[in-house]
DNA sequence: ACATTCAGACTACAAATGTAAACATAACGT
DNA sequence: ACGTTATGTTTACATTTGTAGTCTGAATGT
């Protein structure tokens, strides 16, 4: 799953104000470099070159693609959000739990951050799991 | 609960090079700079002086207390880990998952990296949270 | 055709991080 | 008392990140 080529450069890693503006294209894609930052720039308060650069590194990651557009570029994302949000989170898992996730779990029961909604999903996926 | 003061100076965000330093201390504590490295240098392929750079950050960012022992320090955590670990994770559910816990748990699921032993607890929790 | 404009590319620069060497100083053996 | 050693402190330096300014060239309006 995931990854077409087999090429499997090791990707390089994302800063958090790169994933900002991932998580933008994620949502929307392609969009221009004007676009991301109509969505973006208010709430994290940014300049378009502040975008324009973040854009960049994220193409020099290998991250999004560009298609030429007229004069400009349209961006998109390569790298899945799936294998993102994957990555990222077993490195944390990893990191802080020794690779085990019920220890997060427990954690995150206790400091209330499951609300019930949580709790019934949970139990579904649960009991997909056991199927 | 945690943190007893009511100081509450923003907790200077922790490297992931100082978060090694802090689990060899939250294994054991006090230890010293050396006993940290005999603990951490061969996996890090790390030097004395990187051990002592890292401490000396930490004590500076208030996450260790250093006491006397004769010549050299003896370094405590004043951080606990699950005050640390709590931040990291609300902060990952936060950046990844709209701060809901349930579709970290859905990823965590598709990638296999729950194991049955995770599923068994993760269930025993969800019926300590309902009671 | 020519000036204006708008896009991306290049450059900049401070702070944080990873990694470590050099320095100073206090204790200890002899 | 003195050199050696063990420790912490200071300094160093490359890389990454956050944030943005400047440059250059092509499209566009007139």
């Amino acid at each position: 799953m995931s990854s077409g080529t087999g090429i499997d450069k090791a990707p390089e890693r994302i800063s958090e104000a790169e994933h900002a503006v991932m998580e933008v294209l994620w949502h929307r894609a392609p969009q221009t470099a004007v676009e991301v930052c109509e969505n973006l720039c208010d709430a994290r308060d940014w300049s378009i070159p502040t975008v324009k650069t973040l854009l960049a590194r994220l193409v020099s990651k290998g991250a999004l693609a560009t298609q030429p557009d007229g004069r400009r570029f349209l961006y998109t994302p390569l790298l899945e959000r799936s294998d993102y949000v994957g990555t990222e989170s077993r490195r944390l898992v990893d990191r802080l739990f020794g690779g085990r996730a019920a220890p997060l779990f427990a954690h995150l029961a206790q400091s209330e951050a499951l609300s019930a909604q949580d709790i019934a999903e949970i139990e579904r996926l649960l009991a997909e799991l056991k199927k």
